[in-house]
DNA sequence: CATAAATGACTGTCCAGTCAGACAATCAAG
DNA sequence: CTTGATTGTCTGACTGGACAGTCATTTATG
């Protein structure tokens, strides 16, 4: 999975199988003693970045108001795809490709619950309150991707437009 | 052009030359005398597609305050994508595309002028009149992509989430 | 010794890009 | 008006390379 990763923030998907494997120390056809299909592992490690992503976005909530809940969650999140970058440019890639799955889809849904929890809180006294959820949520992942992507792009004011596209956020919904 | 469209909506760059020059009603060979390589063809593509999205979403503006002007903008913007699902498919494609180069990604960036300054005007007294103009200008873009996935998945309710998704932007910016 | 895991050479398939020749359009000379 | 030389465009079979997935064999493990 590290392997698969690194090669697919540095590749992207068209990555011949053969690299992952070098990558990852094992031979060409180990890789599918433990994979069925070069989709088959897409598919895993899509979930498995998606989970990591959702739990470092989660993990240490505050029992609290919903608008610190969700700048906390906001800066974790933030601060997860600003250390991992090379995670977050693979999700990314996974995120879009065709090769993913519906049932993996509608899998990495589910392991958004809590996330999706925290904007749903956020939300409910808000302007935003009679939209479709569905449609908030998306709305609010589009401005969290363009932040990761904007901070990526100039890490030395991190910070600064952490806050900014917090603020945007809260604005929105809050 | 419509045939790279059609096919590459159709089947993601993946699609091979020989299918996108079938649909185009030409050989194979002839395909190559119009463009260099594949990656060529993905560039002017890239920006063929660029520029009539952005002259869709300027036309008719109206010399209006700036909520009328975005408003407008907004509109046409999503009607374009609306209309033309398989162009606005492609271009996403095309978007994340490590294909597409520096130069053409600055040549699609110069092209869009128009509507950053729509942008620009919108949010010269709001909340965000102090941070990087990309920034707004990326946040605002995530919302426009965002909102138009939605209404493509939802075409039922299409001014409804049209309205939600400018309110949206108007409380981000305005 | 028996079983499981790992290996890497190999195969069939796919595809971007090439090229030798077919075909069409233009035009100067007879 | 005809001819044939010239130029430019189109064609599709073909090539070389890349790559997913297989499998007979080797190596590790209990």
């Amino acid at each position: 999975m590290t392997a698969a990763t690194r090669i697919i923030a540095a590749q992207g998907l068209g990555a011949a199988t053969a690299a992952i494997a070098k990558e990852a120390g094992v031979s060409n056809g180990s890789l599918f003693t433990y994979f069925d299909t070069k989709a088959d592992l897409i598919n895993q490690l899509y979930l498995e970045l998606k989970g990591e992503m959702g739990s470092a976005a989660l993990g240490g909530a505050p029992a609290s108001d919903a608008r610190t809940q969700m700048r906390h969650m906001w800066s974790r999140w933030m601060d997860w795809a600003t250390v991992n970058p090379q995670k977050r440019r693979t999700l990314a890639q996974l995120q879009v490709s065709d090769e993913i799955t519906a049932e993996t889809h509608e899998a990495a849904r589910l392991a958004m619950t809590g996330m999706r929890d925290v904007f749903e809180r956020s939300r409910a006294d808000g302007p935003m309150r009679d939209a479709p959820a569905t449609l908030v949520f998306a709305l609010c992942n589009a401005l969290a991707e363009a932040t990761i992507d904007y901070i990526i792009g100039d890490p030395d004011r991190a910070d600064e437009h952490k806050r900014s596209g917090f603020e945007a956020l809260w604005r929105m919904i809050g």
